[in-house]
DNA sequence: CAAATGTTTTTAATGCCTAAAAAACAGTGT
DNA sequence: ACACTGTTTTTTAGGCATTAAAAACATTTG
């Protein structure tokens, strides 16, 4: 019937996070700084969790842990996504499930029921998504699934290769700011993380790959492109599972996840005509990855 | 309360003008196919003229004029808008008018009181106009006016500059073809006729540009370029609005009109280096002309 | 049998409403 | 003056309901 409290069952859950991390007391607008929300929400997750006995009141405003947190305590992952995280990927999932194949209608109402979602969180997935034509409709008549052209997919990638190395360079030369070398030490890691547990894990190549290019365009202050990647980032996803096939897919992962890596060290050690360099290799090779698909 | 029925006003008015125009009989499935419309909205329509005397019944379902159609038949345009049309417009003159500076909040439901539509579409709109960073907004925060930085502004004209001359000299190449040739004739005679009448229809300047340049991106296959311009359309509009003062609108128009002239002229004559090199000289004044607006 | 109409079913557009969450306001204690 | 809490008001998120419009189906008519 109405709107559902995510934000308060994924905050919970991070206050559950915190608790366990330090043991400090807390109050209600402490809380709320740490959590980045509202005191509305943070006296509601205070007052229920004091119900839960998991935290006891010390004096009149301050509250401390007052037992270990269990599994059961925290709220499941999904009552914590938006639902636009949700539909995301949800939608996905459908049309690779269904094998909804291009050309084909995609039914709003059903989608939405199929997922759980109100249909106009659906719609305004779609309308995203419309944005460049992954998806289209006609006023009053259905949506049609349109996938993304090799003539399309090349546009975009020209585009990319007209900004990305160039922001690596810059990056490069701005290799002493604290904050950058922090951030990209961070992305390095994940990317160790992640080549070490391929076979388990190779599903999340798409997303640390999301993550490497929005890192860099975004210290880089490349906005025009952070917007395209966004826009388009199911498409991504969706050519990613859909046109490949998994032998080649490990293959691909490991040359993308260690250019990754070389341009991070380009950057790290300052050498600007490497990152340059490098960026553009990597976008050449996934140019000629995805032309291979179509 | 409920869905307003805006198709069927605009096809009602189509179809008085298609009866001030021809005195013909009609039938339902015929008034479909004319107005592109289901048979369900034809009959709606030709149900209501008949109760209103401007057709009447000839035999079992043939329809024919009845009277002369007077202003008063028609519903009022602004009926006729889809919402899209309507707040897009809609939310231009609202911020121009209340001269909304950069950096304030835009309040969702205020503004769908203020145009007099739902607050759904409000939204949907909203989330279209922020794929581009023209307005931003946290989760449960609210709306932003970005404006449009002019770092942004220069890297999209950095990307319409690798495609467009280059779009613009392979339609030089494909001269002899006669769709094309046809369209771009058409397209040349609206400008020389804004030209000649530049003082009393200035106005129109903004979208005979969006027209030129969607012109030239679809026939050259330009699809990314396209949603890019699409997407961004009312920023520009905004942008022309807000930042130039009406003796710089002049200039700038005339000038924007006669490369675009140019380039019409220089493709249709074959002329594969000139075309590209006007449409990169005419980029190259639009980033300049913007760089003076930050 | 082709092309229309009439009827029924399905789907989309969009207004509206309610609870969640933020923001504003007003104290209160230190 | 500050940093907190309690209360009230405002705003957003998003589910839902209702009608417009399309689509599907069935029937009639020339």
């Amino acid at each position: 019937m109405a709107r559902p409290n995510r934000l308060y069952k994924r905050s919970y859950n991070n206050a559950l996070d915190l608790f366990t991390r330090s043991s400090g007391t807390t109050n209600v607008s402490l809380l709320a700084r740490e959590l980045l929300v509202s005191r509305t929400t943070a006296r509601r997750i205070l007052e229920s969790m004091l119900a839960d006995n998991i935290v006891a009141r010390d004096g009149a405003s301050e509250y401390r842990p007052a037992r270990n947190i269990v599994e059961q305590d925290y709220f499941p992952e999904i009552e914590t996504l938006t639902t636009g995280e949700h539909v995301e990927t949800g939608f996905l999932d459908w049309i690779l499930k269904r094998k909804i194949g291009l050309g084909s209608n995609v039914n709003e109402a059903r989608l939405a029921i199929e997922l759980g979602i109100s249909n106009t969180s659906v719609r305004e997935f779609l309308i995203r998504l419309s944005t460049f034509g992954f998806i289209r409709k006609e006023p009053h008549r259905q949506w049609v699934l349109n996938g993304f052209s090799e003539q399309y997919a090349s546009e975009l990638l020209h585009t990319r290769r007209l900004f990305e190395p160039d922001g690596a360079a810059r990056l490069a030369d701005n290799n002493d700011d604290p904050v950058q070398r922090e951030k990209l030490l961070e992305l390095k890691a994940k990317h160790i993380y992640l080549l070490n547990n391929l076979g388990d894990e190779l599903n999340k190549t798409p997303s640390l790959d999301s993550e490497f290019h929005y890192t860099i365009n975004s210290l880089a202050g490349n906005q025009l492109i952070i917007s395209l990647l966004n826009a388009i980032s199911p498409v991504f996803h969706y050519h990613y599972h859909v046109m490949w096939d998994s032998e080649k897919r490990t293959g691909m992962a490991l040359s993308a996840l260690h250019d990754h890596v070389e341009i991070i060290d380009a950057i790290i050690n300052g050498d600007r005509k490497a990152a340059r360099k490098r960026m553009n290799v990597h976008l050449r090779n996934a140019m000629n990855a995805i032309s291979k698909t179509f």
